[in-house]
RNA sequence: GGUGAGGUGGGUGAGUGGCUGAAACCAGCAGUUUGCUAAACUGCCGUACGGGUAACUGUACCGCGGGUUCGAAUCCCGCCCUCACCGCCA
């Protein structure tokens, strides 16, 4: 959520920026203006008469303490009709600031300078490429066939199970999952970051904190009996860990990673492109989330990149980096890079990692804050997140790439962690 | 699920219808003392939103929401949460 003095403040800049993002903000923004300044004016009268009240009553305890009952009854008689007044203030009050409120969650976050206009996909930036396009043979077959020779994946038993969109692993598609994830966190801890082992399952104000709610609840399984809901990534506990709370500011940046279950009830799209593991309802994830100096959190995004881009360089995997186009660009992020491996059975680009800067979004929900030495105000945070990294793509990817006469080759950096270089 | 206890500032923890934004202690910050450390002493030490160039100042907040009252952390009602014990269970 955008800052409220900052968009009275600078109401143009937010339109103008907005506009990137393909949001027409002119209304909303034009409202809250307006609806700022008269905030502004009912407090003040709303305070005042309290603050008259509040004479009043001191006078009165003190009368009545000096046993002068009779004039404070004079006393008392006064205060009618001044708490009307306040009774009347404060509903107005109380109203236009909800309406505020109702308003300012509407707005989504500025994007950075750095992000590219447009209006979906096709019109990303690739900013970077690593790895290399491995030449399969004609004869190749997609990941959803490979998962079944070798008995990997079974789709049609979750189904049972379940329902599509919940797959289950088994043998040494098991064991892999297993690999890729003590695999993601123990190179995420070496690079500084905290494990963290959160609940799947969080209530509304995590919700509200993140910016999943409200508004994207329909993309969440929702418990109904207890008002609780399954998280659609670990950045969800894990950022809302840090609400209502001030840091100091020598504790930043926070460095968190976890891994987590991830629901997503997402029910659009049909077709190949939620084929076998490209799209799933429960998919596994490890997660970094940082906690940043303001000043700071530029550079740590582009470490955040760095340190995923290595991820995937040492599971040899072909990716490209992309910096989202406005339109591509999520309600809650400032700027996005997305990563994405080559799938080479598909012949497509699979994103397996989205890496943002939030900046003051989310932390101005949660009120996360830190305390500087220099000034002593508490001030909003930055937080950042990213995937490191979503395992189905890029089980897909390792399976698809490194299929031969003899097997699924396993990169050498993960086989230290499966037991097997050969599936 | 049942029964009981309780939710107060970073922590522990007093507290009563008005003089309580809230004792005291601990932690933290600044200073005095000191060869250094420690100790001792002194002062400071919540957040948000307003007003003011500023010093400063107004309002609100003692789990949340209502109510009673001139006045509520304190009394009443509803909700949420935590803890303990029992039951069930991994």
């Amino acid at each position: 959520m955008l800052n409220l003095k900052f968009i009275q403040d600078y109401p143009e800049v937010v339109i103008e920026k907005l506009r990137k993002k393909n949001f027409d903000a002119a209304e909303i923004v034009g409202s809250i203006v307006d609806l700022y300044q008269q905030k502004n004016a009912a407090q003040q009268k709303v305070e005042q008469a309290k603050a008259e009240m509040n004479r009043i009553s001191r006078e009165i305890g003190q009368l009545f303490r000096d046993g002068k009952t009779e004039e404070a009854d004079v006393a008392k008689a006064r205060t009618l009709e001044l708490k009307e007044t306040i009774r009347e203030l404060d509903i107005r009050f109380v109203e236009i600031e909800k309406k505020v409120m109702e308003l300012q969650i509407l707005l989504p976050n500025l994007p950075h300078e750095s992000v590219p206009a447009g209006k979906g996909e096709e019109d990303n930036l690739v900013v970077k490429s690593g790895g290399e396009m491995p030449q399969l043979p004609g004869n190749a077959l997609p990941h959803w066939e490979l998962a079944q020779k070798y008995n990997l994946i079974d789709f049609e038993l979750g189904v049972k199970i379940t329902g599509s969109g919940f797959p289950v692993y088994r043998g040494k598609g098991s064991q892999l999952q297993r690999a890729l994830i003590n695999f993601f966190l123990d190179e995420n801890r070496k690079a500084g970051y905290e494990e963290i082992q959160p609940p799947l399952v969080v209530n509304e104000d995590s919700g509200f904190g993140t910016g999943q709610l409200p508004d994207k609840e329909g993309q969440m399984y929702h418990v109904t009996l207890d008002n609780l809901y399954l998280i659609p990534t670990a950045e969800v506990p894990v950022t809302n860990i840090y609400r209502d709370v001030i840091l100091d500011a020598k504790d930043l940046p926070v460095k968190n990673t976890a891994y987590s279950a991830c629901f997503r009830r997402e029910a659009g799209s049909y077709g190949k492109d939620v084929r076998g593991l490209n799209r799933l309802h429960q998919f596994d994830k490890v997660e970094i989330v940082q906690i940043a100096h303001p000043e700071k959190s530029y550079a740590i995004l582009e470490d955040m990149v760095k340190h995923v881009g290595g991820l995937i360089d040492k599971l040899e995997l072909p990716y490209r980096v992309l910096r989202l186009c406005g339109g591509d660009l999520s309600f809650t992020s400032a700027l996005t890079y997305d990563f994405e491996v080559w799938s080479a059975a598909q012949e497509k680009w699979l994103e397996v990692s989205s890496v943002s800067n939030f900046e003051s979004f989310q932390a101005n929900r949660m009120k996360l804050r830190f305390r500087d030495e220099s000034s002593k105000k508490p001030q909003i945070a930055h937080t950042l997140n990213g995937s490191a990294l979503a395992l189905p793509r890029i089980v897909a990817a390792l399976l698809e790439n490194n299929q031969t006469p003899e097997g699924i080759r396993i990169p050498k950096a993960l086989a230290a962690y499966t037991g097997f270089d050969i599936i």
